[in-house]
DNA sequence: CATTTTAAT
DNA sequence: CTGCATTAAAATG
């Protein structure tokens, strides 16, 4: 979900201040900003006067805990700041030439991975929750509303105008704006509502990307090309076809690739589009001026920490190359300066191809000190996390305790037991020496938190018979890991990962419950997919899928269109239909066949590629992929023999499994940016 | 150097 | 002023 709202004056006046001007004074104003929050950035509202919305905030949120940690964290910071200027000032007297050379190969390097040929689209809701909410009430457009109770999920315009944004506590946005109407949430209506607009998705890319509730990618060249279409008239054309037959808006953005393409649906929202022509010229001179904010996965830290070296831009990158895998890191260096080129992925892939990596479940209480309770409590969480373990259907071999101290402080411990773990008992009986030890560190254990994580999971799905009612080898529990401690029989993610993602920067206080209401609520849908778009055969695997996963899965709908095609069982998944793409007149092209499993592109030759997907399948990557092709009708894809086609990122990719890595420069980095590299 | 912990998104 | 997941870097031993 867009957090609209404008971040360019207190940018700026953080840049200024960051530079002159009292110590004091820049502590003040970069807690300020800091406290605007996360969602505080991308596109901008003009008429909001951000000056004032601040002082409101700061005002407001004075004194509390919460407060007085962010303080902390924003002190920590200045600090980090200061050391990477240090280190800086430092290495601008030593001879950087070998380091600016390394970044020149690298830019060369990544020069060639380039790819103009795809066109990527990102799809961005507007003012989701609090769109479908007005569906039901229209009375509230014409007033400042929003979603959710404790906290904003999000908010109409009209609320944006007053400064309040998602993610902001409710009784801030009240001060922002007394006149402010909050609805409590009502999740299944969202998700219903998200799955329609995912059917009309699933028509353009059927293996469209879901990146949380209301946003999406999509990889439309193969659409446009079938259709004899212009990727802009065809997202016309999409956003035309959701809002009749959803009633909701929605903005895109049309670029070259995913990183640009998300930047762009920022650009004309509401209800607009904005495209990035595919075009290399076009690209650097897009992110020349283009605010490092913007982009996913620079967030308020490393903005900041960015500004403070005088990049403010992502077209400032390049002159500072020389500097920054010293300063920031190996891969912040190779995020910036792939964010400096404008390159990004351009393969989308359906949310069940994600390997998870980790379970967890956490719960936030009234401070609380008494140790018996607090034994309760861990108790509790154990028996939550062995609910989900159950339904995601893992063990884990590493046992994580989390806890938040009433002073918002965040620890953590791990402990590996001696055999993989999912039991509430065990559960709780490991962690309890973990909590123990904690209790005799903290000199006053009183906490607000306490959470369980458990990760390098091991899958305790069982064998059954797999799609093809070929016996798969019986895994234990224990020895289905590979070295690296991955799990390559992998069960699908569970649909928290999907559709149950929160917006971005946007959560809801929802209770356990309404989750479970919103997991059968997924589970019918699902079933009215079923009944809708497969015959009876397919239905039945439909079914059968289900029991295997529980109701943990939501998958891609199907087109109406090739939803009906029907597939020789078992064969017709192997036997790829040719012909699916045309090829373009003007480049050569050379007919290959994606395999099902790893998704890696074979010689369109029945007996070799046979020979290779049944490879594929004795690596048990097997049957969520079944699961996931089934109902689709196998294409032989077309590729372009072109030299760079597949990037980088896509070319790292695991061998060993179908399932995509995650790589810093493909979906945003994480956590890159935490400060000096100081080794060596 | 491997593992644990922190911190950012 | 949440909850869940992922990632990378720093700290630790």
């Amino acid at each position: 979900m867009a957090a609209d709202g404008a971040g360019e004056l207190l940018q700026a006046k953080v840049s200024t201040s960051a530079s002159s001007v009292s110590k004091e004074a820049t502590e003040h104003d970069t807690l300020k900003y800091h406290l605007l929050g996360p969602s505080l950035t991308k596109a901008g509202q003009d008429t909001v006067d951000q000056q004032k919305v601040s002082e409101v905030i700061y005002n407001a949120s004075k004194g509390s805990k919460f407060f007085n940690n962010e303080e902390v964290k924003d002190k920590n910071l200045t600090q980090k700041i200061e050391r990477i200027l240090v280190k800086k000032r430092q290495l601008e007297r030593l001879d950087l030439a070998s380091d600016r050379r390394r970044a020149d190969d690298y830019i060369t390097e990544l020069e060639m991975t380039r790819d103009l040929s795809q066109t990527v689209v990102h799809i961005d809701c507007d003012a989701f929750y609090a769109a479908v909410e007005e569906l039901d009430r229209p009375e509230l457009k014409d007033v400042p509303m929003a979603v959710g109770k404790g906290v904003l999920t999000t908010c109409n315009y009209h609320a944006r105008k007053f400064g309040c944004r998602s993610g902001m506590a409710g009784f801030v946005a009240q001060k922002l704006c007394p006149d402010l109407i909050s609805l409590p949430l009502n999740f299944e209506k969202y998700t219903a509502k998200a799955q329609e607009i995912r059917t009309i998705l699933a028509e353009y890319d059927p293996r469209f990307e879901s990146a949380s509730i209301d946003e999406a990618y999509l990889n439309i060249t193969d659409y446009c090309n079938e259709n004899d279409l212009k990727p802009w008239d065809a997202v016309m054309q999409l956003r035309a076809e959701v809002h009749e037959k959803c009633r909701i808006t929605i903005s895109a953005g049309l670029a070259p690739n995913a990183k640009i393409a998300k930047v762009a649906s920022n650009r004309n929202k509401p209800n607009g589009q904005f495209m990035v022509t595919n075009d290399r010229v076009t690209v650097l001179a897009f992110m020349r001026d283009l605010p490092t904010r913007k982009v996913n996965g620079i967030g308020r830290v490393f903005e900041r920490e960015l500004d403070a070296i005088g990049v403010k831009t992502c077209g400032d990158i390049y002159s500072f190359r020389q500097y920054l895998s010293k300063l920031f890191g190996e891969k912040a260096f190779q995020f910036l300066m792939q964010t400096y080129l404008g390159l990004g992925r351009t393969s989308v892939q359906p949310a069940e191809d994600y390997e998870r990596k980790s379970v967890g479940t956490e719960s936030t209480f009234r401070d609380m000190s008494d140790p018996n309770e607090l034994r309760d409590k861990l108790r509790w969480i154990a028996e939550e996390l062995e609910k989900d373990m159950t339904r995601t259907q893992f063990k884990g071999r590493t046992l994580v305790l989390k806890i938040k101290l009433y002073t918002y402080e965040v620890l953590t411990r791990q402990f590996a037991p001696p055999k993989a773990v999912c039991s509430a008992d065990d559960l709780y009986n490991y962690a309890l020496p973990m909590f123990a030890k904690l209790e005799k560190e903290i000199p006053t254990m009183k906490l607000r938190l306490m959470g369980l994580r458990c990760t390098h999971l091991v899958s305790t799905k069982k064998p059954e018979k797999d799609f093809f009612g070929m016996g798969l080898q019986r895994f234990s529990s224990t020895d289905s890991h590979d070295s690296d401690g991955n799990n390559s029989s992998r069960t699908v993610t569970d649909n928290k990962g999907e559709w149950q993602v929160w917006p971005d920067s946007e959560f809801e206080a929802s209770e356990r419950q309404e989750r479970q209401a919103e997991l059968e609520e997924a589970e019918r849908l699902s079933q009215e997919y079923a009944q809708q778009e497969c015959n009876e055969e397919e239905a039945l695997e439909e079914a059968n899928r289900r029991r295997k996963h529980g109701r943990e899965i939501l998958p891609n709908p199907i087109p109406r269109e090739k939803g009906g095609q029907k597939l020789d069982s078992g064969i017709g998944f192997r036997k790829p239909e040719t012909g699916y793409k045309k090829p373009e007149p003007d480049k050569p092209v050379k007919e290959v066949w994606r395999c099902p499993v790893c998704q890696r592109p074979q010689d369109a030759d029945e007996r070799s590629f046979n020979e290779h997907v049944d490879f594929c399948l004795s690596k048990q990557a097997i049957k969520e992929t079944a699961q996931e092709h089934f109902p689709l009708p196998l294409q032989a894809v077309a590729l372009r023999e072109t030299a760079g086609r597949e990037n980088a990122n896509e070319r790292r990719r695991g061998r060993s499994s179908h399932k995509r890595k995650l790589d810093p420069a493909d979906r945003g980095m994480k956590k890159l940016c935490s400060g000096v590299a100081e080794k060596g």
